[in-house]
This record gives C-alpha cells, sequence and structure tokens, in this order.
DNA sequence: ATTCTCACA
DNA sequence: TGTGAGAA
C-alpha cells in the first residue's frame, strides 16, 4: 500500500496531472519555471495539491480563451493580493482580448469575402469556356 | 519514474 | 510556448 509518493486523492503527482489534462510533464514544469505554479516539494520531487492542480486548471482556461502566460501570472498573482485588482484586470484583459478577436474576425470575413469572389470569377470562366 | 540544464524552434 | 536530449 505503499505508493513512491501521491496516491490519494489530496496529493497529485506530476504525471498525474499531465494524464489527467492531456499536456505533458513538462509543460507542467514549465508553467513552475515560469512562476504560474509553485508545487510543494519532497526533496526535489513535486507534489501538487488540490489548490496547485486548481490552478493549473486555470491556466489550461485561460490558455483555451487565447492568453499568453504572462496574461495568466499576471492575474494568478493577484489572487492572494488585491482581489478587486483582479476581477479589474480580468475585465480589461477580457475587454482587450475581445478586440483583437473581433478584429480577427473582420479579417477572416475579409478573406473569405475575397476568396469566394475569386471563385465566382473562376467559375464563370469555367462557364464561357464550357 | 523524477529532476535539472542547455539547446532549439 | 513549449520540446528534445543528456545526465543524475
Amino acid at each position: 500500500m505503499n505508493r513512491s509518493v501521491p496516491e490519494n486523492r489530496d496529493l497529485f503527482a506530476i504525471a498525474d496531472l499531465a494524464k489527467e489534462f492531456g499536456i505533458s510533464t513538462r509543460a507542467i514544469r514549465f508553467y513552475e519555471a515560469k512562476g504560474l505554479l509553485a508545487p510543494e516539494r519532497v526533496g526535489a520531487t513535486r507534489i501538487f495539491r488540490r489548490r496547485d492542480r486548481a490552478r493549473l486548471i486555470l491556466i489550461l482556461r485561460g490558455k483555451r480563451l487565447g492568453f499568453s502566460l504572462r496574461d495568466i501570472s499576471d492575474y494568478l498573482s493577484l489572487y492572494d493580493a488585491n482581489r478587486s485588482q483582479q476581477v479589474q484586470l480580468l475585465t480589461a484583459k477580457i475587454d482587450e482580448r475581445l478586440v483583437s478577436l473581433e478584429a480577427q474576425l473582420q479579417d477572416l470575413q475579409t478573406t473569405i469575402s475575397e476568396l469566394k469572389e475569386i471563385k465566382k470569377l473562376a467559375d464563370e470562366r469555367l462557364e464561357k469556356a464550357g
């Protein structure tokens, strides 16, 4: 019954989290190196608690929404300190992200329109050529 | 299996 | 923003 290190539901080994979230152990260490995670250590081995796991979930969610690790780091850093400032930062970043996405959307729509126009002209030529 | 560092894209 | 490789 003695596993090497974590084996209950309160403690996790890096491999546990990597498997659960479908990411590499390297990526998790990378996030730690960037200051987004700060798991405890038993010797040199990382021990992740539920709160570390929760932070990882937030990191992954932030990434999925298109935020940089820097953005996510800044946000997480405010959790313990200024909570209302954290919310302010969040809304500001969301607005920023929204503006960026809207711009991308416009660009995509422009590209789609251009492609459709080109295709239309090409199809018309095929008509004439018979 | 885990750790770290350095290189590399 | 990560990965690969080598060594412990």
